[in-house]
DNA sequence: GTCTATATTGTGATAGAC
DNA sequence: GTCTATCACAATATAGAC
């Protein structure tokens, strides 16, 4: 159930309890009544205010991405020092992902299964690496760090940060922990990145 | 359309359409209808040779997961030195992925909906790490490498290992790399991740 | 704008002839 | 074992009163 506010308008009632339910169980999950219910109305006010069930997906996954994906990317192209803009980047994603943490299954999901409906809500004009990129392959040509292509060292912290969070079930089984021992570990997340993408291509460190 | 032989039974047939049909499209966007097309048969067969969808369902999740998972775990407990081991475990794994790409978004995706039909299936039994995390204890009470939780060294290493295949079009398009240039990336997979690690956990290499 | 009731379609499952 | 035809129900969507 949805945090519920006699104020919000039924508008955002119904965003804010779809949103839940579509990132929960995706767009072939999830049912129209359902989200009725989580908004506390009844299906025919859903179709009222959005024509379709693919319309009000459509304007969940706008809202969505429009707001995750840039804050990222501002910060590559800042002027911070590259040491200083890698501990950021690892400590800001995983505070996003933290305050979203079934986002990522559910974006890579769409992306995957819908992809002509998902890429057109893109911000792709926002999205540019090349600061970021520049730094690096001045820090590698200075021997400053290990040899390492830019979009590399991007694709593994991304990938050590957002991948424990959607495998989460599957590694408490796989690996025998408990789920509080596993949040233990989620809670050290940025020291342990941390020091392991600084260990891996710094010389010096 | 899945690869069809007149030899094949009309078993071998069904289970073949069904993995690939829930692996594209997961438990609730498969159809009953679109198993029975890919397997060059009507709907009635399915539910005479399985009862239910769920039970094909479980069928297909039991045959993927018994065969995925032993495989890893097994190297991990072998009597390999520790950075061969690491070096086969990321060898072995990318291998496995690239042999079901669409696998482990698949098992994500299942394992956070519907956790309940899907643990039951899994060989919990054989997986286990003692082998393995006794080997990096020592490794680092010996210094070795640097302090690491043997189960974090998992984490990284298969969170950097799968994660890039299932949000193979998210990064496309986020890092504006074309399908053939990422493809390429992803072939160097294997010298990209074992630098990463042993540089990132051994002292000197 | 909000509701109840209903239409319409899609989908899992079964009956029964062959 | 295989097929056609059909059921039963669930889910999206709409009609119409208030």
């Amino acid at each position: 159930m949805v945090q519920l506010d006699k104020q919000q308008s039924t508008e955002e009632k119904i965003l804010m309890a779809a949103r839940q339910i579509f990132i929960d169980r995706g767009m072939d999950g999830a049912r129209m009544q359902d989200i009725a219910d989580a908004a506390g109305i009844n299906k025919a006010m859903l179709h009222y205010y959005f024509r379709s069930k693919e319309k009000l997906y459509g304007t969940i996954v706008q809202h969505i991405m429009s707001n995750a994906l840039p804050a990222m990317f501002d910060l590559l192209e800042s002027d911070l020092k590259l040491k200083d803009k890698l501990k950021q980047f690892i400590i800001n994603y995983l505070a996003l992902i933290r305050a979203n943490p079934f986002l990522p299954l559910f974006i890579l999901n769409e992306m995957n299964r819908h992809p002509d409906k998902f890429v057109k809500w893109l911000p792709i004009k926002n999205l540019k690496v090349s600061r970021f990129s520049d730094q690096v392959n001045e820090a590698v040509s200075l021997k400053l760090i290990r040899p390492i292509e830019p979009k590399v060292l991007i694709m593994n912290m991304a990938s050590m940060i957002v991948f424990p969070f959607i495998a989460r079930p599957m590694m408490c089984v796989v690996l025998k922990m408990d789920k509080k021992y596993f949040d233990q570990l989620l809670s050290q997340r940025e020291d342990h990145i941390i020091d392991f993408v600084i260990s891996a291509i710094y010389y010096k460190n």
